[in-house]
DNA sequence: GCCCGGCCGTACGGAACCGGACCGACACGT
DNA sequence: ACGTGTCGGTCCGGTTCCGTACGGCCGGGC
């Protein structure tokens, strides 16, 4: 029986960090890290899913694409979750793209290996099906927030969202990522990230963003943010 | 041992239709049909869900409501599908409220019912899991369609997935409701319904619309109708 | 040192849609 | 026959955001 000493750090990902020493003992096992440089497409967009991951200090993003070439960030995946929902839930392929926003170290699982340690853990399965229900409840949230809300209330939802799922206060982003992102021109962020900073509530320069002021980015936001964040404290528990 | 007779007739309801026939049977027998009138809510946002309901000739709204009183349709759900996946994925309550939008009949289970037949059938679970998938997949794709397309076509969009839970090429609903549901104004509807009725894809009056040209419909809608209608084919099996 | 590419500020006409409002038409109950 | 409530057509000024464009700034490569 191996003891605590023998499993290595606890992992920083809150679905891994919440399951039972012996369940997560398994995985770790089998679990190989990786390190994700920024704009690394892990799964695309229709096509089959050879891995699940499970971010430790990494952020993707779940993007829809259109056609004309147009794109639309319909959820974003950090520490409190993972990417391969539709393996968990029966699928093979993933319709949505799923792209590192924030650099960083996720845990890597084959499908083959995913799909033997789903059928062997009860545990494993319910946890990561609420947390496929709060995904669920992101995305909703998201289509009812797209067009009712004003750039500048969706772009302070992003960047707390973001602010969540990063290692700091700040992170590398361009406005030009986050028009695409956000379904926008790109001056169109000048404009509302402008008045943001403008505001105190945020600064940035040339590729690098970060939150000044988070409550006051809170005041700004839409209440989109605390009807998700809420969600996700609910069913996967707080940070 | 029962025969075919004693099952009834075979469920409209394409999750159920798909299910073999020993699960089939002991679901109906618990199952209580019942007849949904326009507008009727099934589940208030935020509550706990006490049923779960599989539509046989009825179609179901799934709105989020936003603060300010707005709300938004995020899914539709009609024979292809179920209303109650939270209780699926593990929680006991859903976000979005489940409101009748075609009138008909629907199989009622309670929850405390519907959970002992998930725990006991392996088929069942993984058919309504894909399903959930689907639903994801249309959430997804309606968020990425908001505030990207035109009015026009997502109305045409919308009609297109009615008319496919629907009975018949008619259907009752007003402009009022419409606008709602796509997040618009009423008179933003009606603009939009009227170029479609002058192009000769529609018809309507006081409270009723009828689909008059199914392929030129099609065409004056965005992809998101295609996608999703293949997303259902490819994972709940075509109608 | 100079050029080039990525990144951001800004501007302007126009399209889509909003918020509010008014009116006519129809259905229904009395 | 009449009032009442629902439904849809239309109009107006105003706002948000688009499409496009130009220019400035910074960093890195030759």
């Amino acid at each position: 029986m191996p003891g605590p000493d023998q499993l290595g750090p606890a992992p920083r990902n809150r679905l891994l960090a919440s399951l039972p020493p012996d369940d997560l003992a398994r995985l770790l096992a089998r679990f190989e890290p990786v390190e994700l440089p920024l704009r690394r497409v892990l799964l695309g967009a229709d096509q089959e899913i050879d891995a699940v991951y499970f971010p430790e200090t990494c952020m993707i993003s779940m993007i829809a694409a259109l056609d004309g070439g147009d794109a639309a960030e319909v959820g974003l995946v950090g520490r409190e979750g993972m990417v391969g929902i539709p393996l968990l839930l029966g699928s093979d392929r993933s319709p949505t793209e799923a792209m590192c926003q924030g650099s960083g170290i996720a845990l890597r699982l084959s499908t083959s290996a995913f799909r033997e340690e789903m059928d062997r853990s009860l545990v494993l399965r319910t946890t990561l099906l609420r947390y496929a229900q709060a995904f669920l409840e992101q995305v909703t949230q998201t289509a009812a927030c797209n067009g009712r809300h004003l750039l500048e209330q969706r772009l302070a939802r992003w960047m707390l969202m973001a602010h969540d799922r990063a290692e700091g206060d700040a992170f590398q982003m361009t406005h030009e990522f986050l028009a695409m992102m956000l379904g926008v021109r790109r001056a169109g962020i000048s404009v509302a990230a402008g008045t943001l900073q403008k505001a105190g509530l945020i600064r940035y320069e040339r590729g690098r963003m970060l939150i000044a002021d988070r409550p006051g980015l809170e005041h700004a936001s839409c209440e989109c943010y605390g009807v998700v964040r809420r969600a996700y404290d609910r069913l996967v528990g707080p940070p």
